[in-house]
RNA sequence: GGGCGAUUAGCUCAGCUGGUCAGAGCACGCGGUUCACAUCCGCGGGGUCACUGGUUCGAGUCCAGUAUCGCCCA
């Protein structure tokens, strides 16, 4: 993890990254179990845990996977004892159903529903357990289901978490049956020193033989298995160390419930809550060699006194002895005990440390959903109860990366993406981007190498647009000049209008982070620097820059314009794509006040919108792309300079003028004629056949393109792309009419709405007109 | 058994508080030696927004139900 977060650029991290293993994590695991025994909260009891005989260890009740399986449901006689001779009647029998005969070995009961007619006599009586030959009661349950199997089933308290249960209510023997290794115990007696399985076969085959052994089905059913080394774990009886999850489980909520911590997406709260309201107590105890060592000493009475003085305890807290005569317990804290105590670990804690009044409680944990309870939670409780707030004050879950089929990623598998490997193809920058623009909060995403082409091709277009802008430097601005904000005065409407979508950009962005909508903000990003930003606005500067009868001051507005805009996207798009934004910024001119780095350079501030400047170059920007789609849909021969004519209405003339030599440029238009109106247009052209002319409606504007002539072909594609577009508008204008046709609408539709319907139907019928003009 | 999520162009996915929202990228087709970029540029084709009802003047957008897929918990 230190590795890839070192070659991803985790921005925020400390000189030395903190480990869960070095000496400051030691001391407060230390400490807080100290503290938490002490508050009662730590305990050491012989319980049921959840053994993984391939790991040696417990595991938690999280780390046991729930695997649909088939397996055998055998069904057993059990002898009743004879009340009248004392001993087993060899024709009276319970048959109690089980899929784990070998653990009949430790059964200590049989239990029926307390309501089910077919046992109710039973109840009281005793049965035999075969093979062992143990006595046991038969006793009554509710717990019981009675449609499964016989309705009877055998108990085994010291290995089944239900009959554990069932064990405590009617205080029944606890009989483990089994070693560490998953081998019948001396309380197996014959079968003793078997394996789990072999002893099971064996068992099943005595049965038989004895002819106790009523039926044998196969039976779907739900296994737990070792999420680490995919054993069937074995429930079983231990002395172990737990966290009294209860007190500490009711605070995390109250933090949830109050709006002290978010959780974000708001959904998972539920999942939050469930779990939380049905949690049991935490074991803590692993019997593995690689781990912080649980601070409990005991002496030979047994008594368990704990320490968090590295040396251990002077004396027994019980009896007194001496320290050398205690012994310290072998097993090692659940690696998500130390996890859990992170967020303040890491900051010094238990000194009131500097670091951990300033940075705790934490703004936002960021993690995957599948880690909730594992760790959320324990931050949460451990967090509130021993550095005495939330550790974080949201919770943002993010979703997990699969393959590319919805497959989780797994080792095994071999489906895994190499994040070094994916860096070293197309650069750390491109797979955040791909990563961030990929997710939406909560949910998975599927990764292929598309994304991270796509996002490296963003991280190659971004620096080669920085490089235009870096040679496209007027004479007049020395190379290391101090950034200085474009001159209002000369600017032009271009700059006014990338200058108001810049402003747009930053709010949506700024919004969008707030909302932890991150894949939102990267698209937003990705497209005012490519579509706005690299297509409109560089090949409208680069011809205002290079035009000779532009002014050195405008080139100089012009200039600071694609300077300013670069450095405030660069900003924004510092978190997501970090190494590149920062090479672009070092040679990009800075202000006096900038840092010396964009990393720690001020998030932009929002600057004016225009919305009118913006209107009118959209217009400019539509009726540009309406040629060069015209000329593109007749075949014309795309370098070919053609004689276009436009009709521009006054409130567009003076944009229209300022943008012409682009306009000129971009469609290749040669000579540009500007008409005051349509009118005056349709004049001009009056006497030019149909054939010789592209008609190109755009809006407020128009044009037509002259040809020498068309040919047969290239007529038919005209009329076609203008009898589609008349199509279009004039749908859109049926459905606009419809609306407006509507009394409810009118008279319940707020007037702003109604206002835009009317005039988008005025704007349709105007343009079905003229398309419908020129058809005929 | 309980809960949650997904279902929108061939593919991967956006669509916030219901009113130009039917979009993007990739893929595809046509064209391009424009001095930032072929990791590129221009143009284009392509979707009854899973289904059925309902609420509303108006619904991918809200409600209910159904189906399919996935996940979590028991």
């Amino acid at each position: 993890m230190g590795l890839h977060q070192r070659d991803a650029r985790g921005d925020a991290r400390p000189a030395a990254p903190p480990f869960t293993m070095d000496d400051v994590s030691a001391r407060a695991v230390r400490e807080s179990f100290a503290r938490l025994y002490r508050n009662g909260l730590a305990y050491r009891t012989e319980a049921l845990v959840n053994w993984c005989p391939g790991c040696m260890t417990s595991v938690s009740d999280l780390e046991v996977i729930p695997t649909e399986e088939r397996g055998t449901l055998w069904t057993i006689r059990y002898h009743l004892i004879d009340e009248t001779t004392g001993g087993p009647s060899p024709a009276d029998t319970i048959a109690v159903a089980t899929t784990r005969p070998e653990t009949m070995l430790g059964d200590t009961a049989v239990a029926v529903h307390p309501e089910d007619d077919r046992y109710r006599t039973l109840v009281g009586r005793e049965a035999v357990v075969p093979v062992v030959d143990r006595r046991v009661p038969i006793i009554a349950d509710p717990v019981v289901q009675r449609g499964f199997g016989t309705g009877a089933v055998k108990v085994t308290p010291a290995n089944d978490p239900d009959d554990y249960e069932t064990g405590r209510r009617h205080g029944l023997p606890m009989i483990n049956v089994l070693n560490d290794d998953a081998t019948i115990n001396a309380s197996g007696g014959p079968y003793q020193g078997l394996d789990r399985y072999e002893a099971r076969a064996k068992i099943v085959a005595d049965l038989e033989a004895r002819g106790d052994l009523a039926s044998a089905q196969p039976h779907e059913m739900l296994i737990g298995r070792c999420q680490r080394s995919n054993d069937v774990i074995e429930p079983r009886l231990k002395t172990q160390w737990f966290i009294r999850t209860g007190p500490l489980a009711e605070k995390a909520l109250g933090a949830t419930r109050s709006g002290r911590t978010r959780i974000v997406p708001d959904r998972f709260e539920k999942v939050w809550e469930h779990w939380m309201t049905n949690i049991h107590d935490w074991n803590v105890s692993r019997q593995l060699w690689w781990g912080h060592r649980i601070p409990a000493w005991y002496c030979p009475d047994g008594h368990a006194t704990v320490s968090a003085d590295p040396d251990g305890p002077d004396r027994c807290d019980v009896c007194g002895r001496a320290a050398a005569e205690l012994t310290q317990d072998p097993d090692i804290f659940d690696t998500w005990y130390s996890s859990g105590l992170w967020p303040f670990s890491t900051l010094g804690w238990p000194e009131e440390t500097g670091d951990l009044k300033r940075f705790y409680p934490g703004s936002v944990m960021e993690t995957g959903y599948d880690i909730i309870f594992f760790w959320v939670a324990r931050m949460m409780m451990l967090g509130i109860h021993l550095a005495g707030d939330v550790p974080f004050r949201t919770v943002y879950l993010h979703g997990l990366v699969k393959d590319p089929y919805g497959q989780r990623m797994s080792k095994t598998k071999g489906n895994v993406v190499d994040p070094l490997e994916a860096i070293s193809v197309a650069g750390a920058d491109a797979l955040r981007f791909a990563l961030i623009n990929g997710t939406s909060p909560g949910n998975d995403q599927k990764f292929r190498d598309e994304k991270l082409e796509d996002a490296r091709n963003f991280a190659n277009k971004l620096w080669n647009a920085a490089r235009f802008v870096h040679g496209a430097r007027p004479s007049g601005i020395a190379a290391d000049a101090r950034r200085q904000l474009p001159d209002p005065e000369h600017l032009g409407p271009a700059e006014r209008w990338i200058r108001s979508r810049m402003a747009a950009t930053t709010v949506d962005v700024d919004r969008l982070l707030g909302d932890f909508a991150f894949s939102e903000a990267t698209r937003v990003l990705y497209e005012a620097i490519w579509s706005e930003y690299c297509d409109w606005f560089l090949e409208l500067a680069k011809v205002r820059l290079s035009d000779p009868v532009t002014h050195p001051k405008e080139a100089e507005a012009t200039w600071w314009t694609l300077v300013e805009v670069l450095d405030t996207y660069l900003r924004l798009l510092h978190p997501v794509m970090p190494f590149v934004t920062e090479a672009i910024w070092q040679i990009t001119p800075h202000r006096e006040s900038d840092p010396e780095l964009l990393i720690v350079a001020r998030w932009p501030g929002v600057g004016e919108r225009d919305l009118e400047g913006e209107r009118q170059v959209a217009a400019v920007i539509d009726l540009t792309r309406a040629i060069r789609s015209a000329r593109a849909e007749a075949r014309l021969e795309p370098a070919e300079l053609l004689p276009v004519d436009v009709a521009i209405p006054p409130g567009l003339g003076a944009t229209f003028a300022s943008l012409r030599p682009a306009i000129e440029r971009l469609t290749r238009a040669r000579p540009l004629t500007r008409h005051l109106t349509r009118e005056a247009l349709h004049a001009a052209f009056a006497q030019v056949p149909r054939s010789e002319q592209l008609i190109v409606i755009a809006g407020e504007a128009e044009a037509r393109i002259k040809l020498r002539e068309l040919s047969a072909t290239t007529a038919e594609l005209e009329r076609g792309r203008l009898e589609k577009e008349l199509t279009t508008a004039r749908e859109l204008l049926a459905a606009a009419r419809v609306r407006l046709a509507n009394e409810d609408f009118l008279s319940k539709a707020p007037p702003e709405v109604v206002d835009g319907a009317r005039q988008r139907e005025a704007e349709l019928a105007e343009q079905v007109n003229r398309l419908e003009g020129r058809l005929t």
